[in-house]
DNA sequence: CTGCAGAAGTTGACTGTGTCAACATACCCT
DNA sequence: AGGGTATGTTGACACAGTCAACTTCTGCAG
């Protein structure tokens, strides 16, 4: 074992992620990440100026992994921007779903965004990428015109809100047996799609609200 | 000074609750809300399991205020369930922009809701109330028909989601700056009620998407 | 009135955490 | 070859949550 790791920064950034997985967000700990890169206590130091910035490094790369999962299910509808609209609310709910404590790093109060560029141009890159497809639509005809942000953020708002439920257990459990993220995130976009008021004309109503039930039910993690 | 505090339970809740207010989540601590009503650091362990309890007791305190603010908002419309939906939604955004430590608190992974019963029960009833007047809503027919619980998701999926990024202060700045949560609230159940789908007849399209800019700008607190 | 059992509060200690100051070592460039 | 600097280490401090053992008060049975 060399006295210099010589790989550390990246080293602990793993380390402090397997221990956000394994622990929740509660449990990552800088002296237990550099436990886990074999190094000592303080060795963290000489990398970041405190732990916010290690769980900033963290949320980081978090939300780059986000906005990978984002573009990969965009790309499977180039020719429909609603689809890849849905397509993206739907892979962040099951990135949330998947990657819980990650989720709630990246977005509670453990890491303000304001102190950490880095994590900032990553979460704006995010919130871009939905604001870009919104466009795309109303391009497309297939949203109505507006301003695309104030468009964007209530879906924004939708589907963040429906993953830090998920994330945070706090859906009634009937909703939460009965369907699972990918039914909940598809069912969320479709409701803000035709909206929710009664049509004076009902042949113009969309189809009877319902969901369908899951196939399967996925093993709780404690 | 008594030897016995003789209504310590309450005083700590108070302690921590002002702790929360000042100093955010992570600034609440057993010993310093111990300090704050003026007792020794393990006597709240006389009416505290531990710390997370009472965090749940705070929490719970929380959902009750809460629920207090929307149904003082719904009472406001008696007669219009679609209108006492929208001021439930825009007084829950709005108590979560002005107690935000709080409201994190409340939705964070701190408290788990299943171990505290009382919490749980605040926080369904602050959801039941949703749900309720979505049925009214129903009645009234200024809701189209489906599961209410299929549509309340949806809507208290938004407000939270709108509320947390409030809160976190992730909304883009050019949002942040132009509208404040009120504005935000209206517009988001706006959205929700009619939809962002482009309509095919042109005559029954909504307004076209403006958002009102606000008319004061908050101070910030840190 | 008198005790006394138990509720309510205190002291002291243990472990674990974030962080700092002082020191040690290895790498790199001249 | 050698010094400067980036990188790690040791030791220490304050503060947090929590436990065990002790003290004080309160209410109630006799």
């Amino acid at each position: 074992m060399a006295y210099h790791h010589g790989n550390l920064r990246p080293a602990l950034v793993e380390a402090a992620t397997a221990l956000l997985e394994e622990r929740g967000p509660l449990g990552v700990t800088l002296r237990g990440a550099a436990r886990r890169a074999g190094v000592s206590q303080t060795a963290p130091y000489r990398h970041f100026p405190d732990k916010g910035a290690l769980l900033a490094a963290v949320a980081e790369g978090g939300f780059r992994r986000l906005g990978a999962s984002m573009r990969r299910a965009a790309r499977a509808h180039p020719a429909d921007p609603l689809r890849a609209l849905e397509a993206m609310a739907i892979a962040l709910v099951r990135f949330a779903a998947q990657h819980g404590a990650h989720y709630q790093l990246m977005c509670g109060p453990a890491v303000r965004g304001r102190d950490h560029p880095g994590l900032r141009r990553a979460a704006v890159a995010a919130w871009e990428l939905l604001t870009t497809t919104v466009t795309d639509c109303q391009r497309a005809r297939q949203i109505r015109p507006g301003d695309p942000a104030a468009l964007a953020f209530v879906l924004w708002s939708l589907v963040h809100g429906l993953s830090t439920l998920l994330v945070d257990e706090q859906l009634p459990a009937a909703v939460r047996q009965a369907w699972g993220p990918t039914e909940l995130a598809r069912h969320a976009t479709e409701v803000l799609l035709e909206g929710v008021a009664a049509r004076a004309a009902p042949g113009t109503a969309p189809a009877p609200l319902r969901l369908r039930r899951r196939r399967r039910r996925p093993a709780r993690r404690r």
